[in-house]
DNA sequence: AGCTAATTGACAGTCACTGTCATAAACGTC
DNA sequence: GACGTTTATGACAGTGACTGTCAATTAGCT
């Protein structure tokens, strides 16, 4: 499937591909935020991005997927590798994350914040990031893993893991109240501080 | 399983319901069984428990909350202020989770572990029990901050309560090679071990 | 027995999602 | 430029979860 293109192409089709995805994307997000994620059909979708519904499926698998692309862990997980070796875990993660936060564009970071947004309000998207959350858990457990030179499967570098993506959830979802105070404030700062906590071995 | 039998009142009509939704949840849960749970329609499961498809939505919102009838955290909350107030919170729930499940019986806790097997097997439902996870974050939340004095919406008790949930997401989540090994040794335990980890301030 | 409110079933409809098949565009090759 | 191959696409039909409405039955109460 690859080797056969010169080492350099960026492909007049592939480009196409990109296009057409990125159109997809646009105009999904934009109709979540004009009408609201359920009141929104993949037709519609479909419809404003030109494109049949088929090819809408072809591009993401389920509806919740255009928004669920986070590809983020994955610049965390590099930058987590990256920190030195003496940091505890969850130490060399909070720094992992800044410097992963911190590589964004600010263009990235609205995409970011905007997903993160839906991501949190809308029940169906939530659900499915929560199963994202535990894939997740096995991503930094594998980091951790190599990192400290142990087994992946390794009950303490699972349960380290574990906590990190508790206390992220715990710092991310909106509560009841909460949810206007968390506005405010900044998710990613949220999101450090949890860790710092975290680090500090939770004391109340 | 006993509602609440006989305040005053069993009522007929009541007796009728409960016996209709256990009919269904039954069925229901011998038809994932035996034909796994994508195979199974709502329809089949309607004629099974001899109700109308109708009827089946009239009692669950929809297919997955067949499965979701966790009713536990209830029961470990309740345990939770029982604990005496020098105990951390970590420690506290830990042992709140240990009596809790030492009260159930064979059968209940013979139920719990079927619907905890679908739980993290099917996709569908993992996404929606991860969605009943973050909820327990806030149930937890708010019984620590009653047991603390302290605010339901203070950020460290969230944070508490996100690493609890995390590390037992950890332990009872299944991997890859994990997921025999984890069927061998027992549940309960593992997500005891993981409390004990986290008490102990996840030392590598 | 008679009235009221709840429970139910039949039915039609929406929408996410899957599969198949034919067309057309893009790629590599001569 | 003509050729086969691969790939993206659209049209289409179908499944199944879920929603709404309406009429018939049934429990509960007087």
């Amino acid at each position: 499937m690859n080797e056969a293109p010169a080492v350099q192409r960026p492909g007049l089709r592939e480009r196409k591909k990109a296009r057409t995805r990125a159109a997809i994307r646009e105009h999904a997000l934009r109709l979540f935020r004009e009408q609201g994620y359920d009141a929104t059909t993949v037709d519609q979708i479909a419809e404003a991005a030109d494109v049949s519904p088929s090819t809408f499926f072809r591009y993401f698998p389920t509806k919740e997927d255009v928004v669920l692309l986070d590809e983020f862990d994955i610049l965390a997980v590099g930058a987590f590798e990256a920190q030195s070796a003496d940091l505890s875990p969850v130490a060399a993660f909070r720094a992992a994350a800044r410097s992963a936060f911190g590589s964004l564009g600010a263009d990235e970071l609205a995409r970011l914040r905007e997903t993160a947004e839906l991501t949190l309000t809308v029940p169906e998207i939530r659900a499915r990031a929560m199963d994202e959350f535990a894939r997740t858990i096995g991503v930094i457990a594998e980091a951790a893993a190599r990192r400290s030179g142990r087994d992946p499967n390794d009950f303490a570098v699972r349960n380290v893991a574990g906590a990190i993506v508790g206390v992220i959830m715990a710092a991310t979802m909106p509560w009841s109240d909460w949810a206007e105070e968390a506005a405010g404030s900044d998710m990613l700062d949220r999101i450090d501080a949890a860790l710092a906590h975290l680090e500090a071995g939770l004391p109340l």
